[in-house]
DNA sequence: CCACAATGGTTGCAAAACGAAACCAAATAA
DNA sequence: TTATTTGGTTTCGTTTTGCAACCATTGTGG
C-alpha cells in the first residue's frame, strides 16, 4: 500500500506533483533560491528532520531538480544547488507567493524584488500569445486533435 | 508527533502549502479547473481513495478554496466548486503544467488552449513592472526595511 | 599533533497519515 | 417498490513522518 504514484496518470500536473508535491520539496526549493546550499542550513532555517531532509534531497537529485556538488578539500563536504530544471521552478514558487499573499495577508518579512530597479515584481498571469492576461474561463482543454474536452459526468 | 505545521513559519510559501501542499489537494483543483464538481467524479477521475477525498474537500471548503453546495432536491446532493481564491491557483497549476510539459515531456492527452483564439497559452514567467521576464537571479530578497536579505551560513 | 566541534548522514521508535475495502443511510431512478 | 447512486464513515494494515540517539569523517583551535 505504497502512496499512489502520480507519474503514470497521464497528467502533467500529476508528474510534476510527484517530484515536488510532497510538504517539504518546494520549501527546499524555494529556500535553495534564497542561496541555502548546505545540507546544516536547510536543516536549520526549515526546522525539517534530518532523515526526511536527507530524503528529500535525495529525491530532488534523482528527478534532476538539485545537484549534488562535492566541496570539501578531502571529499565529504557536499553543496546542493538547484539545476536548470530547479531554477525553472521560480514561476511556480512565485506564483504560489503571491497566491498565499493575496489570500492570507503577507505574513512574510521578506520581499522579492526586481535587483536593477528595486520595484516590486508584477503578479504572475497566465497569458496569451498577446500578452493578455487569462483566467481559467477564459481557456479550453482540448485532446490530442483540438476537440474540446467534455467532462464525463 | 503531528505533521510539522508550516501556517507559522513566517513564510508565505510555506503557508501556501499548509493549504494545498499534499500530494492530492493541487490534483482536486486542477481537475474541478476540467469543470468536475461532483464527489463521484472527483473520485472516478482522480482514483483516488474515498475516505482521503472526503478529507481533502473539506480542508479546501474550510480553507476557502473550494464550496460545497447543496444541489439536491431535498438536500443531500452536492457539488463542490472553486472560489475566486481557488480560481486564483490557476497561475500555479498551470505553471506547474508547463514546467512539468518542459522538462518531462508531454504525455498529456489534455491541451490549454484561449477559448477565443484557440491558440495555445504563453508560458507562464515572472514578470517586471513593465513587463520583462525575470529569472531568480534576476530578483532580490528584501527584508521590510529594504535591507538585501543575507543568507546565514 | 591532539582534542573538540561541525558535517552529513543512518537507525530505531512512536504517532500520524494513507489506501483499500466494507459498510451505511438518504435520495433518486427504473 | 426495489435497485442504484451518492456521499459519506469505519476498520485495518502499511507507509510516512518526526524526534532523538548514534556514528564516521572532516575541519579547527591550540
Amino acid at each position: 500500500m505504497t502512496r499512489k504514484r502520480f507519474d503514470e496518470m497521464g497528467c502533467c500536473v500529476a508528474s510534476a506533483l510527484n517530484e515536488v508535491g510532497d510538504w517539504w520539496s518546494l520549501l527546499i526549493v524555494k529556500q535553495a533560491m534564497l542561496g541555502t546550499r548546505r545540507y546544516v542550513d536547510f536543516q536549520n532555517s526549515l526546522g525539517i528532520a534530518k532523515n526526511i531532509l536527507c530524503n528529500r534531497l535525495s529525491r530532488l537529485v534523482e528527478n534532476g531538480v538539485m545537484v549534488r556538488v562535492d566541496v570539501g578539500e578531502h571529499g565529504k563536504r557536499y553543496e546542493y544547488r538547484l539545476t536548470d530544471k530547479g531554477r525553472d521552478l521560480f514561476t511556480v514558487v512565485t506564483a504560489l507567493r503571491q497566491w498565499s499573499e493575496r489570500w492570507n495577508g503577507a505574513q512574510d518579512s521578506m520581499k522579492l524584488v526586481d535587483r536593477q530597479t528595486g520595484e516590486p515584481l508584477a503578479p504572475v498571469t497566465v497569458q496569451n500569445q498577446q500578452g493578455q492576461p487569462l483566467t481559467v474561463r477564459d481557456v479550453r482543454f482540448v485532446d490530442e486533435n483540438g476537440k474540446p474536452f467534455e467532462e464525463a459526468g
